[in-house]
RNA sequence: CGGGGCGUAGCGCAGCCUGGUAGCGCAUCUGUUUUGGGAACAGAGGGUCGUAGGUUCGAAUCCUAUCGCCCCGACCA
């Protein structure tokens, strides 16, 4: 992309009601416009990080066995009804009602509709187990939104649902997408610690919250120093195989790591004082296993292999898609801006061209525009009739992890630069190294581009009826 | 919802107390000179002062109502 082709509305002050660090470098790096209360319009860098967040979502998704499927963010208000939930849930719910005077809400969740669309279509045991899940709007009509897209009242949400015949089997599933949390997270550059938790109003024995360290989170957090010191890293895991996954739970669950709900002092008290932490984090995601709460209440049932019909065991899991970008970013950022990880960010490296409209650099510049997107990359060049000191100052904001300058003493010399946005780094290098290197930082996550091969991608689709 | 604060140009703000031609910085547009960390100069455009009512010869300014937004608290992915 040509900056100057882009929408990018970068604003040099801060604006008023921003308060922590995401929210301002949201607001200033031209991501979010606020439309009211807790409501934002994702303008196209802040949509972009979103789509690359979702994506890894629904990859790591898939990788667990989950289906996706949509739901609709308006619901009926029976189906809460049934639940009980329609008079438990509160204001915070928000309720509307259309031309035929029908109950409607907007949905904050979707444990009552996706039991409705089971109990309609599933009746035997050898359909599960079985794991949907789906990333929609939510909203929820917050008191008081605040934080950005942190704590706003309409929200992107990853909320899936197992089904499964028994207790052991809906626990594993719960193990399944306690593992498969820990590979997004860390695919997004984030350390997210599980947390024993409180399960609130979806209800429920077991749950754990997963926590972003930050000093601006909401919660009040309490661990063990030895947690933040593992990794799920690159380990294949067969999500099929119980041990595997249970496994994993108890390397990451073994260690004392609580919310404030359900902090208990003298457990904590029993870890070595060094070891002790107290902290703040950010919720981005919680695990529910709630047993048949949803399939008593709604009549979800399946015929096991003995005849009988037996209420299915359910559970729900959550991540907080739109939410997730304040936390990387309250994660990662410096006084200059954001510094997005590899995996989130909007454009792998941005171009800047310091001398705009002389005929070397300008020439240089395509040549690294090209030979990068022919690389599948996709560059920010920065094409605009300004200064250097301001073109660096806006990618510093925007926080492409990648920059190559393109000077015309470099360009005289047959050398670019190419600057790390963490550490400030910058080699000096040919172009063509420049394109290599970058190429090669990304390769991980670009090895599936070579092996994919994409009919008719760039022509159009005939059928001949 | 309790407490506090703010609505004046795209953004950040002054003006309000003490009523009398609506201002400043940034941004935008034009031109010239600049060109490796948010350039300089010259010129230009842009505002129903949140909205409604009232007081007054006259209201951004005083009064009343109302809407919106922000902060602290209780509540939450």
């Amino acid at each position: 992309m040509r900056l100057s082709r882009y929408f990018l509305p970068v604003l040099k002050e801060t604006p008023a009601e921003a308060q922590i660090v995401s929210h301002r470098l949201m607001l200033r790096a031209g991501m979010i416009k606020q439309s009211s209360a807790g409501i934002y319009s994702w303008l196209p860098l802040g949509f972009k990080v979103l789509k690359n967040i979702e994506k890894i979502v629904h990859e790591e998704q898939i990788r667990a066995g989950h289906i996706p499927m949509l739901m609709p963010t308006l619901q009926p208000a029976d189906l809460w009804r049934e639940s009980g939930r329609y008079d438990a849930y509160g204001p915070e719910m928000l309720r509307i009602r259309d031309r035929q005077d029908r109950d409607l809400l907007f949905g904050p969740t979707n444990e009552e509709m996706i039991t409705d669309i089971f109990r309609a279509h599933v009746s035997s045991y050898k359909d599960l187990p079985l794991t949907l899940y789906h990333i929609q709007w939510k909203f929820r009509d917050e008191i008081r939104p605040r934080f950005g897209v942190m704590r706003g009242r309409e929200f992107l949400m990853k909320d899936g649902y197992n089904f499964d015949l028994t207790k052991e089997d809906a626990l594993h599933a719960y193990n399944r997408h306690l593992v498969s949390y820990l590979r997004t997270y860390e695919r997004m550059g984030l350390q997210a610690i599980p947390m024993r938790a409180d399960s609130g109003p979806i209800g429920g024995d077991d749950t754990h919250e997963f926590l972003v360290l930050a000093e601006t989170g909401e919660s009040e957090v309490f661990y063990d120093a030895q947690i933040t010191d593992l990794k799920f890293g690159e380990r294949e895991i067969d999500y099929d195989n119980v041990d595997q996954c249970q496994a994993v739970l108890e390397e990451f669950t073994s260690r004392y790591a609580r919310t404030d709900e359900t902090h208990d002092t003298a457990e904590f008290d029993k870890i070595p004082e060094d070891r002790r932490r107290v902290a703040r984090g950010i919720e981005v995601g919680q695990i529910f296993y709630f047993g048949t709460k949803y399939s008593d209440a709604m009549g979800a049932t399946v015929q096991g292999p003995d005849g009988a019909k037996v209420a299915v065991h359910m559970g729900s899991h959550g991540i907080g898609v739109s939410r997730l970008m304040g936390a990387i970013i309250e994660a990662s950022h410096d006084d200059n801006g954001i510094i997005w990880p590899e995996g989130v960010t909007p454009f792998h490296v941005g171009i800047v061209n310091l001398r705009q409209g002389d005929a070397e650099t300008d020439k240089a510049c395509e040549g690294l525009y090209n030979a990068l997107t022919a690389h599948g990359l996709e560059p920010l060049y920065d094409d605009r009739e300004e200064r250097a000191g301001a073109k660096f100052a806006t990618m510093d904001l925007i926080g492409l992890p990648w920059r190559i300058t393109v000077g015309p003493r470099g360009v005289k010399n047959g050398v670019v630069e190419l600057t790390s946005r963490r550490t400030g780094e910058s080699v000096e290098m040919t172009p063509a190294d420049a394109v290599k290197r970058v190429a090669e930082i990304y390769a991980p996550h670009h090895a599936h581009v070579a092996a994919m091969v994409e009919p008719m991608a760039q022509r159009s689709f005939h059928t001949w009826l």
